[in-house]
DNA sequence: ATCAGTTACTTCGAATTCGAAGCAACTTGG
DNA sequence: CCAAGTTGCTTCGAATTCGAAGTAACTGAT
């Protein structure tokens, strides 16, 4: 691959500090809401809605980690918290003993329900509000592929646990 | 204001969610590489860069715990690292006895210099790497708005510091 | 069936994060 | 000048976060 420019120019500088911006800011005002409306952490609100689209309602505590991007211990820590307030429930795997299943709870959908509106008001309020529908389009298109490549590209240090020592 | 749709459509919401997942994985890919290359954080790398972008090579504490999006308190403690390794100074400001002037010292600027490679690198490989020029020229001009916008809607909760009890 | 390697989750300790409260320095109106 | 209000920063305590290490379960080869 021989375009891999070793440098940024000012557009794609610009461009990368803009999104680093925005999307904190986007982060702040959502979790302030969030907290507000119905004491959830953005983490959780995002599990939540994670497990609400799922066709079962539920998942494997990796693949909600790996979802969100977020550590493995510290999804136990969270999931635990949503369990204790009674918003989801923990079950061992049918088909693997290791696996747990989480699983959102009557109380967790109408959690969920209850805090949408304002969330959904306040992403379109600050992220949507100065954009046409077609740039919304544009928007997409854009990031579709960007997602999808940084899902494909393994971190940078796809060792399996032992072998750390890089080299 | 008639067009505030109490409701994102499912290209909005997609585009939202991307949007989110596409920054969660940068910023973790970014982190990782800062860690190893120059033991920072990306607070720290984003304070150390907006003290080099500034043509004093200093700001004031308030101004940098705006830019990065980041509590007062977390930026005193931030800060506070940041000098403990000789990476910074701060100083009272001459006009004003309250403020501190936090300025990039040579070792400072010598880290970001040595580190700033690896992060482009970085950046270039997972956000750039599918997009092309004009691609970038169009993300550019969507986001620019857009954080425009966010930094110039008040937080929802614009109190000065009394007066707390919302209703 | 047993052993080595991998995967799923949890526990643990250390570091970070935030908001509330506190203190000092400015500003404004009298 | 003085009091009330505001602003800039720090300290404090509580909650969250992560990576390392630990345990249990699965996989594959012999």
């Amino acid at each position: 691959m021989p375009d891999s420019p070793p440098s940024l120019d000012p557009v794609q500088l610009g461009t990368y500090f803009d999104l680093i911006e925005v999307t904190s800011l986007l982060r702040h005002a959502v979790e302030q809401q969030l907290r507000e409306s119905g004491g959830l952490s953005y983490v959780q609100f995002q599990l939540l809605a994670r497990l609400g689209d799922a066709p079962t309602g539920s998942h494997r505590m990796t693949d909600l980690a790996d979802g969100v991007v977020y550590s493995r211990s510290g999804l136990t820590y969270q999931v635990g918290l949503l369990e204790k307030e009674g918003l989801v429930v923990r079950a061992p795997s049918p088909d693997d003993e290791r696996s747990i299943t989480v699983t959102l709870t009557d109380a967790g959908r109408e959690l969920l329900a209850k805090v949408l509106p304002g969330h959904v008001e306040v992403v379109g309020g600050l992220l949507f509000a100065p954009l046409s529908p077609d740039d919304v389009r544009t928007l997409a298109g854009l990031l579709r592929p960007v997602r999808d490549h940084m899902r494909a590209t393994p971190p940078r240090s796809a060792v399996s646990r032992r072998r750390k020592g890089g080299a």
